[in-house]
DNA sequence: TATCTTATTGGAAATGATTTTCAATAAGGC
DNA sequence: GCCTTATTGAAAATCATTTCCAATAAGATA
């Protein structure tokens, strides 16, 4: 037996399925006291970052070094907010031009950043960590 | 007077002109070291956020949860292997499509990310971080 | 050049998110 | 129901970064 189920997991995984803001794990770990669900911060922690290696959930870390985590949903990207550090979902179609995102953003060329498989780790087999 | 000139900011500013990887705090505090140059750690991080503020340098947070820093020049922007943690820089022209880019790069949507100002502390006047 | 004001520095301690350790717990195969 | 072992979680450790505050030094002024 290699994945067991747990009400641990299940809590975790919803919670971020049935928001569309971006929670810190201090933030699940709020809500789980909240309803009552007995769940340690380091099962979050630890939780999270399964998912994330599965590609189930993706990580966004703000300026401030914190960690966001995200249900991985398709055709949209972040916008992260230099000042405040919220994040803001944009939907992105096919033939979106970046140029276009930066003016429209009021973004600088400086602040894009995409986040990848470099061709050396690519290349070396390394378990990827996204899909 | 309201800006000092001091041997510690210069040594900060040439640094990161001088190189064309993506420093952390701690290996411009090791080149520091070896070249012989008084600066304490605090001073280089206090630096450098006085950089970012300025717009003079721009700060990449990967997701291991460490700031990396390059001084920034025109028209490129930044790729991060999400295994290793390394930061790449890539050129871009005007009318680069960043689907495109994404396949090239071997990107998920999930893992593009722009950081800008977003409309609420754009109105509300809030001194900007980027130019 | 000497003096004075105050911006800047830097070591120590604090902070805060995240990870590690490891004994206790519980999932689920038999 | 039992047994193996994946998983949990509290405490402690880690590590980047920030805060505090007394000592230092930039550079304006006399």
């Amino acid at each position: 037996m290699v994945n067991r189920n747990t009400k641990q997991k299940e809590f975790v995984l919803n919670n971020l399925k049935n928001r569309f803001d971006h929670p810190t794990s201090q933030k699940i770990y709020d809500d789980a006291q909240k309803q009552g669900i007995k769940i340690g911060q380091v099962s979050i922690y630890r939780i999270l970052n399964n998912l994330v290696k599965e590609g189930l959930v993706c990580k966004i870390v703000t300026k401030d070094n914190v960690a966001h985590f995200d249900f991985v949903r398709k055709n949209h990207i972040h916008l992260v907010c230099n000042n405040c550090n919220q994040i803001f979902d944009k939907n992105l179609s096919n033939d979106d031009n970046l140029t276009e995102l930066i003016k429209e953003f009021n973004i600088s060329m400086q602040d894009v950043i995409l986040y990848g498989i470099c061709k050396n780790c690519k290349n070396n087999n390394i378990k990827k960590t996204i899909k």
